[in-house]
DNA sequence: GAAACGATTACT
DNA sequence: GTAATCGTTTCA
């Protein structure tokens, strides 16, 4: 794991970096610093959920009041309750009108998984819609930390997406013990 | 109106 | 493997 110096720009990304495709934003967050009141930590696990062909992305179902904000402008906090015990944090992405977030999984030291992350950083529904970009409750800060390679691999818990749970979407830093789910190199069995 | 279904987690 | 738990979506 890296301990290399953490070099954290103090001013939050600006929506230019969220307003791009959702796959370069997914894979550009791992390394940077979620940081929510006294608390913050390194991204280490995201998703890219993508328009509305995306089975696994909210948006598939087209524009309606829960998926509304996914279609507004970049840089906003998307949270939303997941199995009506737990909340995820996404940053909503691409040009205005066109529907895509990048689910924030995991970050260090505030593992493991997105509705534990949520748990730790005190998030519901009531910060749903939060500017990123300017509210200094909730930002993500550029950070010059050598994060090493990003690995893809698929997403989480959306197997009944049919063929789009198979596309590479999620993306870590590999063996970082704060990644959910499927380690980057398994343990081998003898 | 009724019912099924989760972008999860913790426990048996 | 499965319970917990509720808003959103779908179907009648």
């Amino acid at each position: 794991m890296s301990a290399l110096p953490i070099t954290i720009d103090a001013a939050p990304l600006p929506r230019a970096f969220y307003a791009r495709s959702t796959l370069d934003v997914a894979r550009d967050l791992v390394g940077q610093v979620l940081v929510c009141g006294e608390r913050q930590g390194r991204i280490v696990e995201t998703e890219a959920y993508i328009g509305q062909a995306d089975r696994a992305c909210h948006a598939f179902h087209g524009r309606t009041k829960r998926t509304e904000i996914l279609f507004g402008p970049a840089g906003h906090a998307y949270i939303y309750l997941i199995y009506g015990m737990y909340h995820c944090l996404n940053v909503v992405t691409e040009a205005e009108g066109t529907p895509g977030a990048v689910l924030i999984r995991a970050a260090e030291p505030l593992g493991r998984g997105p509705g534990v992350l949520c748990r730790e950083l005190g998030l519901s529904r009531a910060q749903n819609g939060l500017d990123l970009t300017t509210a200094s409750e909730l930002r993500i800060l550029a950070s010059r930390c050598s994060a090493g390679e990003v690995q893809a691999s698929p997403r989480i818990g959306v197997d009944y997406a049919g063929e789009w749970a198979a596309e590479p979407w999620r993306f870590t830093i590999p063996d970082n013990r704060w990644v959910s789910g499927p380690r980057s190199t398994p343990r081998r069995r003898a």
